[in-house]
DNA sequence: GCATCCTGTGGAACCGGTTCCGGTTCAGGG
DNA sequence: CCCTGAACCGGAACCGGTTCCACAGGATGC
């Protein structure tokens, strides 16, 4: 009746065999006769022992746990990244330590706490920029380190090319006959490298010259990254009267929401008074039936994660650098009543949990 | 110039201390003077000294880790909650090592790797119920747990009352005059113990007896979680004719969400065809205008981890149970122009990131 | 019958910290 | 000048696993 918790010690006394072959058990080995395996499993659930973690991690030389940086957590395509990570990593044993970055500061302290102590086996960043310093000091510790939208040279990374996006969502609305169309970006956390509405504006300014139209810069906004905000800075764009944009393309789903909302406000019909396109195709935008640009957000988080397993395996990590592809998923909010001739209704929905219904490719679980 | 990373009898013996010197400036003892914490400090530099997380670990008897069980981490409230989590722990100098749950099995897996080796120093469960027997074995091994939107015997819980949550949405719109309300909810996750669609449901009756109100239960339709299943119910619920319901009580505002496109596509007004209520007060609800029953979600998850650093502290955990307290707030979806008199337009968003606005109670940060 | 190999096993050494016990130093009091 | 106690410090023992080496015993080969 001691106090303190079984040790293999006591199981390997107690089952009349040594250290090293509990040990052997734990671990699967097959140096291990059946007869002997079995006596000490059932050792093992008499006494109810509990291997302690850290010691193995001590003598085994690794902790079987991954750093997980991620970029404001509460955005909803950087939470279907993670967990898209979180998945792979527990299916293979490993424990997701999970750090929640939303500033500057953040990112250096809870990069620090990574790097000053060996906590865990490697690092996956997820929609942020490591800062050149910390990724010289990564390198020389040779600690593994995956990014997931995002790049750096050298690195295992997953990304899109998001100046080509926001072209192709440019393009769309080019092809539906827009000229003047607007742009709704944020600028809310460049200092975490999350530059994907500054590319996708890029990608928006490319398109318009591709078309030969000269970019109208009263017609491009930015602000926080909030639906509210979109709709406040949409709103101002409509107030130029007949120099209004006919069209607007929001880099992401979230602000797409805050311009159809002030549309709307404005008693403009969406699209025949203006069309609208998001990006990131997050479930907002499937209810609510607006165009956008669809990304793998779950499969970005999955392959990174893979890519780290393989890379603390030992394995080589087949596509080094990957880069997924963009689709346009067309929707009333651009297309209206020219929309595809196959209405899609919603399917009738019954029966417990499980069934899912998405239209035009791969939306977040909800 | 060996391979091995540096240890701290290497440092001892640099600094020209002993290993107990060493340790003692790791952790900030005050039984080390001022010249010789110096020197210790300055040859950890001179060394890249990095200390090993599970060495200290194991003389220290505890992980500084805790694992979070969370239940369907994609949803927007639960992430609310495992935020206000992740960043008490990430203060503390503990480990968040997150576990998502989507199903009973992933449920006793998790449980089970958890419970089986002694990885974390404590539990945090979030809108998850613990099934009985894995309660019985965590109390026999008293590991430290904290349930946060969720209740359970002898243990700290942070938890909101949601069948009085319920009967105040109903009550809200008994109010406004209506009679014949229609109820959404989702049958999702039963099997992880989340019941609060079925306990608003519980509500929804109470409010209506109270109003002397026979319900009927033609009215009411429950599907997956999500708005394209809300959608399609509440379409049905509109066949019904001039039986159909005057306003409805959604069970989260994800499903209102669906509630109120479906009324769209039927060509009714909201809130003079169908006034909606939804609930949780998600960033959603306040850009569509969507009335809701606010609960406090970031702050669950902070006053759960807090109880939970606490607990490993040893300290006394001050309100050993907590039940948040909740709030109707009222939008267009119900008022409409009955809405109070002080219209609230959007703010005027300029600058960089960090501005927010959120109309009525707090909302996920976006 | 002896050398060889292979399977299965015990246990010491080791992983890198922490802790506690015992000792040294030194200031100050008697 | 000796005694006392506080401040500071060294290092052995310890935390609980893993690993490697040595070795027993049986099977196999010649």
């Amino acid at each position: 009746m001691s106090k303190r918790p079984i040790s293999i010690d006591t199981v390997a006394a107690e089952a009349g065999v040594g250290v090293g072959t509990v040990s052997r058990v734990l671990n699967g080995s097959d140096q291990v006769s059946e007869a002997t395996r079995n006596r000490v499993l059932s050792t093992m659930e008499r006494l109810d022992y509990r291997p302690l973690r850290s010691a193995s991690s001590l003598s085994k030389g690794r902790t079987d746990a991954v750093g997980i940086l991620v970029a404001v957590i509460t955005r909803p395509s950087v939470m279907a990244r993670l967990v898209g990570v979180i998945d792979v990593l527990s299916d293979a044993g490993l424990d997701a330590v999970v750090f929640n970055v939303e500033n500057r500061a953040q990112l250096d302290r809870h990069l620090s706490s990574i790097t000053d102590q060996r906590r865990v086996d490697g690092i996956i960043s997820i929609s942020l920029r490591i800062p050149e310093e910390r990724v010289t000091r990564i390198r020389k510790l040779d600690l593994p380190l995956v990014l997931v939208d995002n790049s750096l040279p050298k690195f295992s990374c997953v990304y899109i090319d998001d100046v080509a996006g926001g072209k192709m969502a440019t393009d769309h609305l080019l092809s539906l006959g827009h000229r003047r169309i607007g742009f709704i970006g944020d600028n809310a956390h460049t200092d975490l490298g999350m530059t994907s509405s500054e590319d996708r504006y890029a990608g928006y300014l490319t398109a318009l010259e591709a078309a030969g139209i000269e970019p109208d810069f009263d017609l491009v906004a930015r602000g926080p990254h909030s639906s509210e905000a979109a709709a406040a800075l949409t709103s101002a764009l409509f107030e130029l009267g007949k120099h209004r944009p006919t069209a607007i393309f929001a880099s992401s789903d979230t602000l797409a929401v805050g311009v159809v909302k002030a549309a709307q406000q404005h008693g403009y019909k969406i699209p025949d008074d203006c069309a609208v396109i998001g990006f990131d195709n997050l479930d907002i935008s499937s209810i609510l039936d607006i165009s956008t640009v669809n990304q793998p957000l779950l499969e970005s988080g999955i392959k990174g994660a893979s890519k780290m397993v393989s890379l603390l395996n030992g394995e080589i990590v087949k596509p080094h650098r990957e880069e997924l592809s963009l689709e346009v998923v067309p929707r009333g909010s651009s297309l209206g009543s020219k929309r595809n001739s196959s209405t899609k209704p919603y399917g009738v929905v019954e029966g417990p949990n499980g069934l899912h219904i998405l239209h035009g490719g791969e939306g977040l679980v909800s």
